[in-house]
DNA sequence: ACTCCAATCTGGTATATACCAGATTATGGC
DNA sequence: GCCATAATCTGGTATATACCAGATTGGAGT
């Protein structure tokens, strides 16, 4: 029994799904442009896109500009509440990893960090920016904030692996205690055209205030993430074996 | 200095938000109509939707079905990884909450249940699907499936209120382990049709599975949230004051 | 082989128009 | 006052069309 009273475009959309299904469509690959597949599925290039967003919605398939759509990758599995680096859990899982720096530098706090770490305005700071790649696909960008009295140096560093291991293991900093914060969002400004997605792109954010055993602030992290890029997977407490 | 080269939709969007900043619009408001707004900024019903359309993606607006576009509440904070009830800290942040249980039945654990759970398939299994609404907006609907083994009878009580908190007071059940999983999806199907939503809105999933001590499945909570209603919050460690 | 540039292909933006379906409001009968 | 119903208002869906801008491709010239 089909579901001839739902709108067209819902209708695409399982169509769409389908025949993705069908054609064993995999991570990665490309879809008939548009103009094809309005003619294919008898009906307009406009109708076709808002089939084609609504499974972007659902993230089967992500766009990329002006090249076409393509077949969404798994998600990846995150812990925010963990200390693995980037580049450890993304092989863990079997993917390629890629970090890119696309500034660092020295800076005062502003009011806005001031209010949220507890450092004076002006303070210097540590910002570095950084864009994230899982198998080629930029899934994330990234802002870094760190307290220099504490790790002197760092900008001289890498910074295209984990900032955290290199805090661990060089300056022997650990957090104690951390703010997670996550919510949707949408991708607009620089955080939107560094990963080349179209303003208003749904994504997440994600933000990490650490702190060491005194109270003092360590780091703060601002990530944003394409919205289909992620699963976020916490596990607390033992489980029995 | 204004953005000229920007496309119309992205000057719309700054201009509408800018307007509605002026106007004072405040919580719950609602705008002036699709067809208004576009006479007023002089462009087309089509190019006035984009421009809503971010501002939706953005969490300022959302829109009621066939309604109309209103100003979006505060987001609401909540920390998946501790067991206070829904209704408890709706309240503590100021707002007014209601539960709304749409059905709850006995039935069999359904394979994929089961491959989580480790319970056998068909074992029975209380089903419980749920509303929940701040401030008279509904903002998630929630399927909860509990192990009647350790709480026999429960279906005859209440489920408008907290069902961990009845599992703890009346049952004496307590999670020691928790598997949580978030991410972006689009809602569809009935999680849509109960929020009153259009088929592929933006959402936040977020999954709670449980365990008591002793490994035994407890409890599975699927939560779809509109996006723009909730920021998680969560923190780890003790903060030294 | 290589570079450069033009042609072409892609999705992105924009306008105009029409009708539909649900929600709300006005109206008229009681 | 109340209720049923009709008119109206709202966003939702759909088609047709045009042009733009970035990405890719293909070919000419070296």
């Amino acid at each position: 029994m089909s579901r001839t009273d739902y709108p067209v475009y819902l209708q695409l959309r399982d169509r769409l799904w389908d025949w993705i299904e069908a054609e064993q469509l995999s991570s990665q690959q490309r879809l008939p442009s548009e103009r094809e597949l309005s003619e294919r599925f008898r009906t307009t290039r406009v109708t076709i896109r808002q089939a084609l967003s609504q499974l972007e919605a659902e993230g089967l398939i992500f766009r990329s500009n002006r090249r076409g759509w393509y077949i969404t990758p798994e998600r990846l599995r995150y812990d925010p509440s963990r200390d693995l680096g980037f580049n450890r859990y993304v092989i863990e899982q079997g993917f390629s990893p890629r970090t890119e720096t696309l500034f660092k530098t020295l800076t005062e706090t502003p009011v806005w960090l001031s209010e949220i770490s507890g450092l004076e305005v002006g303070t210097p700071i540590y910002h570095v920016f950084r864009r994230r790649y899982v198998d080629e696909r930029g899934l994330l960008v990234e802002h870094n904030y760190i307290n220099p009295a504490h790790c002197p140096g760092l900008l001289s560093e890498s910074t295209d692996l984990s900032i955290w291991q290199m805090l661990r293991d060089k300056y022997n900093l650990c957090p104690e205690h951390r703010d997670i914060e996550i919510y949707p969002l949408a991708l607009k400004g620089l955080e939107a055209e560094s990963l080349h997605v179209n303003q208003g792109t749904a994504g997440l954010y994600i933000q990490r205030l650490s702190f060491d055993q005194r109270g003092n602030f360590l780091e703060l992290d601002r990530e944003y993430w394409l919205h289909d890029a992620l699963k976020i997977s916490v596990r607390i407490g033992e489980r029995p074996s």
